[in-house]
DNA sequence: GCAAAAGTGTTGCACTTACACCCATGG
DNA sequence: CCATGGGTGTAAGTGCAACACTTTTGC
């Protein structure tokens, strides 16, 4: 097809501009919902040919990626800047760049080649209602997940890929202990798990007894109440005792 | 940080330029060995600083994302390029793009912010030792995989969690039905599994009623003989019956 | 005592593991 | 008739789902 025969060249090597987009997700324990954070741009910038009424157009928080630093450290600086927050887990997701895909950038970067790097995380806080986002000229706003408005360009794709990797991480790796607070009861991580993965993921007793058996909860001899009923034992997650387990499939289902 | 309150702006956005490297692997029926195809760059385009031996510098195959393609597209015509087969399994790994990650490409981007998309791929094909790969400018050479050479840069990362991505694939969905010829027999399935996973995956016998009981192979009623022994029964990827077990979690191991 | 929340125990079923064994063919 | 490769069967052990049950607290 090309008349090169050098595999390193190509028909046209181009200029990209690379961003990043963050699907944000933050489990509110009070209200029981899997929230997303999603952003509205402001309408000067908005270049969708279906935008014509005056629904805001929401978007992944998303970010250019600078000069000197790497798509992961743009990803961290966007979630500071969105959240404020440092309790969090962040993994990369997919790599998006068709030809025909518009920037979601504004102004600069019309026409230009672009490429979204686009990451998952996952925010804790004892008090995830706490979490108001930063709002700045783009309107910044928690969504309930099951909710979330028609996004962008191929955007809701991307946030059913996030959620997707999210259930998959939590049955398969210990990301929960990341964000969780250093102590906790076994029913308050139930409830955790249950928002993310829904209702039926397990029955209470059996999650109970596989975690446990799995040995790397440590009983911290402490107790908590809420009003009626047993108090709870709280527990933290002991990492040395994790460490054998690290790569190997694990099951928390 | 940054004096700007647009979160869409950073402090320096870059102009890219995008390439993807392959780690593209190929089983060895015959042989009973998994490869993996590497080049080596000629000379004059070697820019490592340790490069001064005569030993060839391999690397992933690789080539810059033209202006009217996509990365994955770029990956494909690669593939095309380098090995001149269709049947292939392709899927994206990770992308890389620290601020000072080499650009392996030469001459030009010296200096330019680089960004790497990587692929895995799993090559298909009766005969793999047939798959001679086209030998231009850069030459290529099949290595076995458990004894590949230093590469440049991070690329020993990139090939190892290639390897990780293809093992769990293989045992969590049906790539190796992409690939493997239309109608096999189970002892070859069992072969084709046991050289990517090692020997100790599966007994052959549990191996075969898993995924008989699965019910996604069809007994073709043809019977194929290698010399002595008993006739195999030919089967074949029912794609049909297997439509139900998409997207859940499904063992092979 | 009673409701609420935490924590324990039990039972049946399904699946895995590790083998031993039988079948069909070529020389 | 035996070596070779294909294919079947089974007994012990493991893990999990479902559900009933006991314990500890506040009121």
């Amino acid at each position: 097809m090309s008349n090169s025969h050098d595999i390193r060249s190509v028909p046209t090597p181009a200029g990209f501009q690379v961003g990043v987009d963050a699907v944000i997700f933050t489990v509110d324990m009070s209200a029981s919902r899997l929230l997303v954070l999603l952003g509205a741009a402001s309408h000067q910038f908005v270049e969708t040919a279906t935008a014509a009424s005056d629904a805001p157009n929401w978007h992944l928080p998303g970010t250019l990626v600078g000069a000197s630093e790497s798509p992961e450290s743009a990803a961290r600086s966007l979630l500071w800047k969105t959240t404020q927050t440092k309790n969090l887990y962040l993994e990369q997701l997919y790599t998006f760049g068709e030809p025909n895909r518009h920037s979601p950038q504004a102004g600069q970067g019309h026409g230009a080649r672009y490429l979204s790097v686009s990451y998952l995380a996952l925010l804790g806080g004892n008090q995830p209602q706490a979490l108001t986002p930063v709002n700045q000229d783009c309107q910044l706003a928690w969504h309930i997940f099951s909710e979330v408005p028609t996004l962008t360009f191929d955007q809701n794709k991307i946030i059913n890929y996030g959620y997707a990797r999210l259930r998959n991480k939590l049955e398969y790796s210990p990301i929960a202990f990341q964000i969780l607070p250093e102590s906790f009861t076994l029913s308050y991580l139930y409830q955790f798990y249950t928002i993310v993965l829904g209702e039926n993921f397990s029955d209470y007793s059996n999650f109970r007894s596989r975690l446990l058996k799995l040995g790397f909860l440590q009983d911290t001899g402490l107790k908590t109440s809420r009003g009626a009923g047993r108090p709870a034992t709280l527990y933290r997650f002991d990492r040395a005792a994790f460490a054998p387990y690290k790569d190997k499939p694990l099951v928390f289902v």
